[in-house]
DNA sequence: CTGTTAGCGCGTTCAA
DNA sequence: TTGAACGCGCTAACAG
């Protein structure tokens, strides 16, 4: 009962090959019923089960992907492997999990580990925007092994990517803010080195001249997503000639902690202050005062990143279709930017 | 460039036999200086790189393990992975990711699926207790692939264990309210079908006997770990002739609904009714009436489960030992809890 | 319809 | 110190 079971030891109890046996087991039509029930009454006897790492080996196809995120453990990257997991699991596959911690090396590190474990396909949301990236990136796809970028992505040649319009949540975000009546609205940012932080940007300061009001540099401050940030972000704004009245926030953590040393300045929020965020995290809505944040969609964009990369594992030829998925952001008004009497 | 390169072809490029590569490769001692830089030299000209899965299939080791998870987004649950994954990558082993979706079906499709891809170890939080699952887990045990439960377990025969004290965290909390003064306190609990939910509840119970209240029947109010089902609790507790002035619930979102219905009812809290919630979810500590709650070390009780995995697989005779570690929860004393006055 | 052979890529005997 | 041969478990090609 210990034992591993093979084809090998149900051919040898009936006295057959160990092909017919695999035949059999495999659905092969060219195979007799006779001979057929008998292997599949035995396999269920010895309790068979079949090792997928053989048939991986011999197969070349490991029936596993690689999902590369900074950390697990932030709602949105838990959301889309949730959604990754869902969809790749109905179809066969099962989901290899690396975290990058927001390093190169790391990244870099799981990349070849999992190209070693011979995955059918990296789906990975990038740390930042490197050439160093690019040689193993490169690489990957040389092999032809399907690489799909998530949220953070990267032009490369050869790969897809799933993202939600950035720029767009940026923009309507800020337009919503000057919709309220907001005279001065600063930005709070993410990195420059990545693309996401650079397209919401880009949408807030349009919104800001479609609307004819002036982009000040000094109302954009870079943060990283961390509440201490916010907090830190509002004392510097306050600290200018002409503090702004709104803030347009990269992330929920940084509106939050934002949120929060704006209540310990006595500045009124949303009656004195409009704040809205990025990312639509669960707590943003738990708040008494609740607060107005994009939504990307997490599990949603898991779902698609998956069917991107099913839709390029089954095309026939060898031409790789390069596809750019670009989902529409959702933002939701709440407490934190509506104005009682406006 | 676009080949995969075996130890074969590095061996017919300096005309000596795979078997010499190999052992170079492995840093076998019985093998000449210059023979062994030559194959080094060699494959790193060639960008060799070992493949995984016939390293497997051979040594009967995947180096992948896989982990079960009710879902993954839930942030006790991603924080346990986290804490697998970053115990077990540094250890040259990959985690493979199920969500059981609190479903037996799914967790027994999710058991046989990480066995037949060959897995050295499952971790797993189970979804809750049923003799059907009885029948996989043993045969899983059986196999001689080590089996691990973290949180939610089950006791099983040569099967290691990781929880926190579930019956400390819901004595302390009880305390707690005790301590502060409420004097009708109500738990809102969740499946009878967990132990974690019955250990709680006896610590529950057993800090009201110590400190001489009656346990009544009435006030545990079995739940879902869900907003609506705290609300909808609260509204049944208001409705008994005695209604309460506290509740312990077994769950943050429970917490959380208890809390906005008992607002939304003009009851205030904490002045005239404490709540403590479980979990210790991010959110409890950024609204603005934080919760008090019980934290279960999620990434740290990843880690150790993790650990007890490698203790396991590297043990040396065939003895299995059967470890069951249990962590000291703690809790943290917020706003719902704290009477302004007392 | 079925059996034989071969090979996926590797490490590990057993000889030499 | 090195090579030849074998096996991990499976499927595909080729015979018959």
């Amino acid at each position: 009962m210990k034992e591993k079971i093979t084809i090998y030891d149900i051919a040898a109890k009936l006295n057959i090959s160990a092909a017919t046996v695999s035949r059999a087991l495999n659905g092969n039509t060219k195979i007799s019923d006779t001979t057929r029930k008998l292997v599949l009454e035995a396999a269920e006897n010895m309790n068979y089960e079949q090792n997928k790492l053989a048939l991986a080996l011999k197969s070349g196809k490991s029936k596993n992907v690689g999902v590369i995120v900074p950390h697990i453990d932030r709602s949105f990257f838990s959301g889309v492997i949730r959604g990754i997991e869902e969809e790749l699991n109905s179809n066969g596959y099962r989901v290899i999990i690396c975290q990058s911690y927001d390093t190169e090396e790391k990244e870099i590190e799981s990349i070849n580990a999992l190209l070693n474990a011979q995955v059918d396909g990296i789906l990975m949301s990038i740390s930042n925007l490197t050439s160093d990236l690019d040689y193993i990136l490169n690489k990957t796809v040389r092999k032809g092994v399907p690489l799909i970028f998530f949220d953070r992505k990267q032009d490369l040649k050869g790969v897809s990517t799933v993202t939600i319009n950035d720029y767009e949540g940026g923009y309507q975000s800020t337009q919503h803010l000057i919709n309220e009546g907001c005279k001065n609205i600063a930005h709070l940012r993410g990195s420059k080195r990545l693309e996401i932080y650079n397209d919401r940007c880009k949408g807030y300061k349009q919104a800001l001249l479609d609307n004819g009001f002036e982009f000040k540099e000094e109302y954009v401050i870079e943060t990283k997503s961390k509440i201490d940030e916010g907090a830190e972000a509002v004392q510097k704004l306050f600290k200018l000639p002409t503090p702004p009245d709104a803030i347009f926030s990269s992330s929920d953590f940084v509106a939050l902690g934002a949120i929060k040393e704006l209540k310990k300045m006595g500045v009124k929020v949303p009656e004195e202050f409009s704040v809205v965020g990025f990312g639509n995290d669960p707590f943003t809505q738990f708040m008494e005062l609740s607060i107005s944040s994009v939504d990307q969609f997490p599990t949603e964009m898991g779902k698609i990143t998956a069917k991107v990369f099913l839709e390029q594992i089954n095309s026939p030829g060898e031409i790789k279709i390069e596809k750019k998925v670009v989902l529409t952001p959702k933002l939701w008004i709440r407490k934190s930017s509506t104005k009682k009497d406006v």
